[in-house]
RNA sequence: GGCGGCGUACCCAAGUGGCUAAGGGAGAGGUCUGCAAAACCUUUAUCCGCCGGUUCGAAUCCGGCCGCCGCCUCCA
């Protein structure tokens, strides 16, 4: 509310209360609205890592204008429409690894709710009916525009919507809009109709979070009108603050503009994750801060792979390594991890609880990384140094899991990496050919060997000699 | 027009008063290797859009300018 950082202080001790606005479920979504999901979903793990009880809603709008429109294009209806697309959404969000809110209220569900809290605001005096619609009066809440940090009298001058004569202010919006023939509709007070885009996610936040929360997110674009006039009704009906921190995450753009619906310049989760394994998608949004724009282009996908791609690679090295017997100790060079493996925990949360700067945290993995790739280098050997390896792997797979990314085997992400690339070897007939080229070197038949990695290195396979034996990898980026 | 944000190396990006300006990608040189690849080492910002100010000290605070973007209408 201050657009500042403020701590965290939650409304009841050790529980935390967050509200996402989710989707309206008229069409697929496309990387905005994973961006949206993805970093939501990172801050409610990591408070949950932290010890909160959590409690997070997240709402799904299955009735509203567009719904309406898209239904009378298809000529279906409007629930036709709306399980379409909350079916596609569960989808993308699964294969995205956004794991499901603990509650996800669909506003057809809540129109008792809201129809109440609407009576109340027209007891209370702010909102007013005209011919069976219902709108708030906001010249009657005087702190409107407080979050937005916008004045009624500058948003008077500039309004540029046109003028809805029945509104007593142009400002002033719908909580219940009175159907037209044909429309889907509920009965009410004020007759058939349905409810207005903002008054569900103030009915349904507080039915299960009560009438203060803690915390209350969503896409920057939903600032104004819709938290503004969030604020603006449940304020008026409680007489209490709302919410206590607005998260707003930034958007993603294309050649520096807004990726949105109207510029025609989105593209699907479906589309990407057909390019791009999941982990990729997460890792690229977490590159930048949260309320950032981000650039989006193949480019930076490719990066964010080669990134992954080099923390796997180092996770096989660790793995190889403490699968090893050796008993004799050798460590030189060790302080370097030691220090590392002592000081990297309090980094990450320290990245962390500074407003979820997951960027500062990927920075500091990939320090531990070089550190374990130097120890690495040393040729150590020993019981100790492989325990130092697997606390490394500890705090990595620890961190890995609160940010949902780099928490698999290396093995997976390069079978996952051979679908997505294409590749057109089995892991069988590779295993046969590397083995053959074994052979092939052992003979010290150069000529052989290096033709059959020229040939896998076609089919994108990177083959690397080690000591014992050799390992292979998919090309990335 | 009003309000808000951003401008850090070749690219992406963290850093919002003071140790050598994180990290990733890309390039160059080196170590290792049969040759590679990977990894590691060195290297690529005496400087953080420009100009002024505050301060012992600023990328970081203040003012002005330039450029880009967002919101003000549905939008994650």
């Amino acid at each position: 509310m201050t657009g500042e950082k403020e701590e965290f202080i939650p409304v009841e001790q050790g529980k935390v209360k967050m509200y996402v606005c989710g989707i309206t479920a008229y069409d697929v979504c496309h990387l905005g609205h994973a961006r949206s999901a993805i970093v939501f979903d990172i801050i409610r793990r990591y408070l949950k890592y932290r010890g909160y009880d959590v409690t997070m809603v997240k709402n799904i709008t299955d009735i509203d204008d567009k719904i309406i429109k898209r239904a009378n294009e298809e000529n279906v209806s409007t629930e036709e429409i709306a399980r379409r697309y909350t079916e596609e959404y569960y989808r993308d969000m699964e294969r995205l690894g956004v794991e499901r809110a603990d509650i996800e209220p669909k506003a057809t569900e809540h129109i008792n709710e809201m129809i109440e809290m609407i009576k109340g605001l027209i007891d209370r005096g702010y909102a007013y009916t005209v011919d069976g619609d219902v709108y708030f009066e906001v010249g009657k809440f005087p702190e409107y525009g407080k979050l937005s940090k916008k004045n009624t009298d500058e948003l008077m001058a500039g309004a540029r919507v046109e003028v809805d004569e029945k509104k007593r202010s142009p400002l002033d919006f719908a909580l219940w809009k009175s159907s037209k023939e044909g429309e889907p509709s509920w009965d009410s007070l004020w007759g058939p109709g349905r409810p207005g885009w903002h008054i569900e996610c103030s009915a349904m936040s507080m039915k299960y979070l009560g009438e203060g929360f803690d915390i209350h997110g969503g896409g920057a674009d939903l600032i104004f009108p819709h938290h503004e006039n969030e604020i603006a009704q449940s304020e008026a009906y409680t007489g209490k603050t709302f919410v206590r921190y607005w998260i707003h995450n930034g958007f993603i753009t294309v050649d520096k503009e807004k990726m949105s619906k109207s510029l025609g310049n989105f593209f699907t989760i479906k589309e990407i994750l057909d390019r791009y394994d999941p982990e990729v998608v997460r890792y690229f949004l977490l590159t930048t801060h949260y309320r950032s724009p981000i650039e989006f282009s193949d480019r930076q996908l490719n990066e964010a792979e080669a990134s992954i791609d080099r923390y796997y690679s180092t996770m096989m090295r660790i793995n190889d390594f403490i699968k090893t017997q050796d008993t004799k100790e050798r460590l030189v060079g060790a302080e370097g991890l030691e220090g590392m493996l002592s000081s990297f925990k309090e980094k990450f949360l320290d990245a962390m609880d500074d407003d979820f700067n997951t960027a500062l945290a990927l920075g500091h993995i990939f320090e531990l990384i070089r550190e374990i790739n130097r120890f690495l280098d040393s040729r150590p050997s020993g019981q100790k140094a492989r325990e130092y390896l697997i606390r490394a792997k500890d705090l990595l797979s620890e961190v890995g899991g609160v940010l949902n990314i780099l928490n698999r085997t290396p093995e997976q992400w390069y079978r996952s990496l051979m679908r997505v690339k294409g590749v057109a070897i089995s892991e069988e007939e590779l295993q046969r050919r590397i083995a053959e080229r074994q052979e092939a070197r052992k003979a010290k038949d150069w000529e052989t060997a290096d033709r059959i990695r020229r040939e896998l290195d076609e089919m994108g396979i990177i083959l690397e000699d080690k000591r014992d034996g050799t390992t292979w990898r998919v090309r990335v980026g």
